[in-house]
DNA sequence: GCTGTAATTTACTAAAGGGCTAATTAACCG
DNA sequence: CGGTTAATTAGCCCTTTAGTAAATTACAGC
């Protein structure tokens, strides 16, 4: 299939699933439990669909009691995750300080702000 | 269409795109030098897709340079994924704890291992 | 104005993703 | 055994995605 990087990336690229995730971040639970939030919005098929996503990136361990199944949080994957991105770390800053810059010109009490605005905009690097 | 975090993760959810932020975080490209280690592989427009993906997430910025549209880096975008992930940074401590007993489990040299190993997975917590 | 180079757009296909309903499995309980 | 609850599977549908080949835009330079 693919690799396991791509694999959790595109595990934590939808909404529901971060917010199942964060939600097993307080403990154990069960689909039903699980999906409850969800249900106004999708069905329990769908949410057991979503949690097959997370299960397969090994993010989400299905155990079983009785006709439960207690789902438990396995943040083990996103250390790869982490690691990946922690190579982006000085650009991030990079980026932010730029941000800080840019920010530092607009919000400047000088006089004529608007001027400064358009002139930043249209100048030539 | 969808939120910002998931545009990011799922920009990232592929290695042909996360080799070419990598390229980038070398410096600022062209289109087809990014795209000339992976013609074996894909066709220009297949890179040109890709590259459009980046962008929308942000990830990447394109100016123009006459028929040339040099490529950069933009790494802000991480640092809502990085802030993300900032808080599972427990959960995944956690988890290599749980590896590194697990390794000191099986690679104890103690003189039965394999009855502790069955134990462990047939008993009822 | 022609020619070559850089890159994108268009139009199409196949596969994957996310959702649904209905049916099925599995277990408990009385 | 029969009913109930928990969860999954199966079979669809529709949209998005990843890829291609071919056409098109945009620019440089002679």
């Amino acid at each position: 299939m693919q690799d396991t990087l791509s694999r959790t990336f595109s595990a934590l690229a939808d909404p529901t699933r971060r917010a199942i995730l964060a939600r097993l971040r307080r403990g154990e639970t069960t689909v039903t439990q699980i999906a409850e939030p969800f249900l106004e919005r999708m069905t329990l098929p769908g949410v057991t669909k979503h949690l097959k996503v997370l299960e397969t990136a090994g993010l989400v361990t299905k155990s079983r009691d009785a006709q439960w199944r207690p789902c438990t949080l396995n943040a083990e994957p996103l250390n790869d995750a982490a690691a990946w991105m922690q190579e982006y770390r000085v650009h991030m800053e990079a980026s932010l300080d730029r941000l800080g810059e840019y920010l530092k010109t607009v919000s400047t009490p000088t006089p004529e702000p608007t001027d400064d605005v358009i002139d930043a905009r249209t100048r030539k690097p």
